[in-house]
DNA sequence: AAAACTATTGTTAGGCA
DNA sequence: CTGCCTAACAATAGTTT
């Protein structure tokens, strides 16, 4: 009815759809009470537009959830039990399990296992793959021992400075602070061997520190690109 | 529409509105299908009719339940909670008790008490009453001796016919018959016995049975209106 | 955006099978 | 009670204000 006939499916203009939902919406709460009244029947209707906006028709007003109530019975329907999210957990848990799964079996190849299951042109990208990692992980050793030997270097050369200060005033060093000095050191040390097995293990360490060693690497002036320099 | 306009109110023609329901219920599921589908709105109908027969229409099939409680949360309502019939139950005890307590003042001046609180024109309504009430258990009472006595007359008649005919045939009585038929009374007196305090307690029993006063009320000639006859 | 208009289509009351 | 028929009425799509 109307200008012309329409096909019943989604309105795709916006305007036009927002009309006909308001136009439609008044016929079909007209047509719910002439029935409720007509023929003495019980009806509730609930309509949430597109929008979320939302409204409703009770043949009884204000007595929605009685007649909500006595459906669910009729039916022996139970509303969703917010407390109860059991399904969607369930269905998360097995996305997460199937993850797992296909993580692990990625994992394998890099440790050594299953290599029998690869074929074997891949097998040349995953050594290539490896080789790199290793190298990257020797670089970042590398960078990390440069750390450390400057902050040491550092630490020397401050505390060097204080002890030639003190002694350029005339006033003699007391025992007490060089043993200060040597805790700090030890202290320096016990924090950074927290992670012995994981970055420097395989560290050629220098069994005691080499000042000359420090000077080249730790030199400031020869510090201003770390990154670019010493490769 | 159709082939004449109607006044919308209950169509009192029992056949008229039950076909009218079926057809306007499938027009109205249908209106509500095209606007869901039409707007991309959210809809619940349910509809109860006059018998309790129940339909219902979801834009999303089987998710009324999320539908309803979707509303429900949007419209801050909750469903009536059927262990929660306190309220109702509180109104009854009430007006239980309202009752009891008028009843019980109305039950006391019967029983001579509180008599100071009756004015004293309804006194002499009260009086009257209870002697009227009074009459009525004598005449209760009375009647039911009546009806004790003829039964028990019925009982002494039929066995004496039974021995008449024995001897007229010319067969000894066995002595235990008579025993039984003392049997048969005293079973009689017993049964009725079981109410001794209530109905026959103030009755001035004859101590015996005697014969013409039997005669006198339960001859069957005499019965056939035995209301009537006896006052 | 909302109301009024109107040509056109949709719904249905009453009848019948 | 269900479905079909059809005249009549109601709803509404597209348009105008």
């Amino acid at each position: 009815m109307g200008r012309g006939k329409i096909e019943i499916k989604k309105i795709e203009n916006q305007t036009a759809r927002q009309v006909t939902f308001s136009k439609r919406r008044s016929g079909l709460i007209k047509k719910t009470h002439e029935l409720s009244v007509l023929c003495d029947a019980h009806i509730g209707l609930i309509v949430f537009s597109a929008t979320g906006k939302i409204s409703e028709y009770c043949s009884e007003p204000h007595k929605m959830p009685q007649l909500i109530d006595r459906y669910l019975q009729t039916k022996g329907l139970r509303l969703p039990d917010p407390n109860d999210d059991r399904e969607e957990l369930c269905r998360e848990m097995e996305a997460l399990r199937r993850e797992t799964c296909k993580l692990e079996l990625r994992l394998r190849p890099y440790c050594g296992h299953d290599l029998a299951s690869i074929p074997p042109h891949e097998l040349e990208g995953l050594e290539q793959q490896l080789e790199h990692s290793v190298l990257k992980i020797r670089e970042r050793k590398r960078r990390m021992l440069e750390e450390d030997n400057n902050n040491m270097y550092r630490l020397l050369h401050e505390h060097r400075a204080a002890v030639d200060q003190f002694q350029q005033a005339g006033i003699d060093t007391k025992p007490g602070e060089y043993q200060q000095f040597l805790e700090q050191l030890q202290y320096y040390n016990d924090h950074h061997q927290q992670q012995p097995n994981s970055v420097l293990q395989l560290a050629t360490l220098p069994s005691e520190i080499d000042p000359n060693y420090h000077l080249q690497l730790a030199q400031p002036s020869l510090q201003n690109d770390p990154t670019a320099k010493i490769d």
